[in-house]
Order: C-alpha cells, then structure tokens, then sequence
DNA sequence: GCGACCTTTCACAAAACTGTAACCATCGTG
DNA sequence: CACGATGGTTACAGTTTTGTGAAAGGTCGC
C-alpha cells in the first residue's frame, strides 16, 4: 500500500534528489522531466500527491496544476509547488491556483519529507464503517479488534487486515493474488502460498473447528471465500 | 462527526479553492455564490461556522453577518470574514459587526484552515467535559491536573495534552502520525517515534505496572490505543 | 546568563511478526 | 487405485516493530 508521488521537475539533479528522498521514506515516485505527458499518467496511474516545480519545459507547474483542478479525476489530488523564486507573489500565485503547500529550494531533504506526509495526512479520508459483523464474529476496525462470540480474540496487524477484507466482501471467491493486492502492503515478493498460512492462523482463531471451517471456506482450483451465517 | 461549514463568496475559483482546502482538513462545505439563501439555510442545516466574503452581490458580508448576530438560532455561530481589504478600518469594522477573526486574500491553505479551526476550538470551549475519566484515572483538563487513584501526578504539557486526547478516544487505534497530527503543535520535524517516548512516560505515570499497561496499549504494526477499563 | 526542565532524537536491546520451505494430506481424474 | 495437482501444516530464521536509557538541544523563568 505504498502511495506514489508524481513528480515534475526538470533539474535531473534535484528531480534524483527528490526521488531518493521519498523512496527513502516509503514513497513510491514517478519522475517527469517535462509536463505533457503527466495529466495522461497520472489518470492511469492514481498518484496520491504531485510535486510540481513550477518552472518546467511545456505548460509550467502552475498550468499543470489548473489542468489537474480541472480533470474531474485529479480535481481532489494534493498538490505541492516547488519553487526557486522565493518572491511573495509567487507564493500566492501558486496557493491560488489550488496548491496545498509549497516548498522552496534549496530545501532539505526533512522538510520535503515532512511537507508531503503533513499534506498527505491532510487528506486522508476519515475511516469508513467501525464494525463488521458476521455470524459471532466482530470485526472493530477502529479498535482494531476482533471479538468471537463475545471474547476477544489476540490478532497480527496483517492477519486483522486480511479477515476485514474477507468480511467486508462476503461470499465472493477471492484468489490468493487478488488477496495480497488487497490485503498485503508490499505484494511484490510474496507467495501466493502465505495467503494459506494466515488463512490457517485466522481459522484457529475464529473457527470452533478449524478442521471443518464455517467462515473460511477453501475453494478448490480458485482460492478461499468468506462466508456470513445467516 | 464531520462539521459543516458554510461559505459565502462570489469568486468561483476561490470559492473551490475553499472548499477543496476545507474538504481536506475533514470538514463538510456548503459554498454560497451569494447571500440571499444563506441565512435560510443555516437555520435548516446548523453551520458550525460561516466564512463570509465582505463583498458579495445582495447584503455584503457585514450586512449577513449583523444579520446572523440578530438571529436568536444562529447568534452563537462563529462567523470568519474572507476580504481583500488589508486596511485596518476593515479589520476593526469586522469584528466590531460580531465576526470571530478575519483572513485576508491572497492567504494560504493553512491560514485558511489553521484560522477555521482556531476559531472553532475557541468555541467548542464549553461543550467537551472539563473532567474525563477512565478506571481511576482522572482527567481535569481545565485545571491541567492528573490524578491517578485520587493521587495528584505531574505531567509535562505534551504528556497531558497526549493522555487528554487519548482518553476523550478510548478504544480506538491511532497511528503515530495521527497522533502527531491530533496532539503536537507543529507536526512536521517530529518522528512518530518520539510518541513512542511519550507513551512510554506516560505509562509510567498512570499504569501500575508500565510493563504490563492496562490503559495505554501497543498495537503492533498500527499505533496505540487507550482502554477504558469497565 | 544560568539552571531547571522539557522535548526530541538516537542507538541498541528485546519482542513479535512474517514468509518460506519442506513435508504431509486430500482431491479428482483416468 | 495411482498419480499429479492443489491445499494444509509446521517450524524457524530473518525482518520489522517497539521498548528503553541516555544524551543533546531548546526554552523558559529568574
């Protein structure tokens, strides 16, 4: 679940600096050196926040950022404003044009990191639904608890995040992959096969008879389903 | 519990620019192109704050304010005015008409938002309980006073200011950076590790065995969160 | 300007979690 | 019934996350 951070600035120097910097702090980046091709990306792609130097090649940061207010698909993405011009009007050009923050250069690498979590934070959508239920299971997502019948029960983050999943999609088959995409943070170098474990771990947990499991159902050739007593 | 805001202001790209910034910060906004609905829809939908441009088509912002002053529903609602007039005249003018605080245009996302919820935490003054409690834990947040079992304990301001906001949220998971968010000052230069420190203290001071915390509670590959014990 | 206290970071230790591999069980098919 | 494929189980080693003590730096009042 890393997010990704587009970039736009044409100094390779400071565009590598910036990469590094984000990556560093657990961020995905995608570098552009240059502003066409951005919008077109960035609608495929989803990033969760752009950076943008205001003085690039093509339609500068401050085009790109009315172009991104206007596409109904990025209008709600934070934007952030790199700047060498330190001047006051160009500050209050940017924030009117829709910036969330700007940052100006040089910077350190502290601030660039904190300016795009402290951003980033900013827009996190409030949590949805507190708690699921199924059979005599109780899932509190705000608590990050689960309670079988009544008694709470110890859960890993990773094992509470997967039964959530599960719960929230009732009777629907899901494959193992499909499970890592949703569930897992890093899916790149993880087998297939963990999605057993866990599944195994949260049946001791919440089956009365892991042998001959009600909620967690195994489906051969296909992978596992959630399913919700009545 | 998202509040609502609503904002009065003929400009269409500030207005969005509000509302966007607003939306962020988790409010709910109801924008206003003008004023003549505004006063009828607030005794409808209960604004927790009004942002009134001073120069808007109909009653400008000082004639809606003085209006919303006289109405025995809305009196108390804070009222925040959005201008373009630096002179002092108009500061004075404005808050003599009964309006909370001012900003002046061009401003930036955070003035915006930091002015909206200073004005709003002034006036939640009355509502929050002065005393929380938790198991024999008790929370005096006028008097900034602790007391564990009856007994007085010390607490530095950001202890206190931790636990406060700890107990008025029990049984929800917070992450470190929510933390940061919610209980320190300036956010952006603290690693979320430095709550790990606090907690710890914390623990300390109201837990009878700080390696086996009953209130304060470690939720491995998430943050913490406080119990209230029954 | 000094001292006391508060805040934050750092480095290391301890604890818990994760993912895999290897092996076993079961299923379904010819 | 044999066999290949699929899923189940387990232990453990590596990694990640949290706890802890100490110390640096900052702030405030005197």
């Amino acid at each position: 679940m890393q997010r990704l951070i587009f970039a736009v600035e044409d100094d390779a120097d400071i565009s590598r600096l910036v990469a590094h910097h984000l990556q560093g702090a657990g961020f995905r980046v995608r570098t552009f050196a240059n502003s066409p091709s951005v919008i077109g990306e960035a609608e495929r792609q989803h990033p969760a926040l752009f950076l943008l130097d205001i003085m690039v090649p093509g339609p500068d940061g401050l085009e790109l950022c009315r172009r991104i207010r206007q596409n109904p698909g990025l209008a709600a993405v934070p934007v952030i404003f790199l700047t060498a011009r330190t001047a006051e009007a160009d500050r209050v050009l940017g924030l009117e044009l829709g910036g969330d923050d700007y940052i100006t250069k040089p910077f350190s690498p502290r601030e660039l990191v904190a300016r795009v979590k402290a951003v980033l934070r900013r827009f996190e959508q409030p949590l949805p639904p507190a708690v699921t239920r199924a059979g005599d299971i109780e899932i509190d997502s705000g608590a990050m608890l689960l309670k079988v019948g009544g008694r709470i029960v110890e859960t890993t983050a990773t094992e509470f995040r997967l039964l959530e999943y599960f719960a929230r999609h009732p009777d629907r088959v899901f494959t193992r992959d499909q499970l890592l995409d949703a569930v897992w943070r890093d899916t790149a170098f993880v087998t297939p096969r963990s999605v057993d474990v866990y599944v195994r771990r949260l049946r001791e947990k919440i089956e009365q008879d892991p042998e001959d499991p009600r909620y967690l159902i195994t489906v051969r050739g296909a992978g596992y389903r959630f399913e919700a007593p009545k």
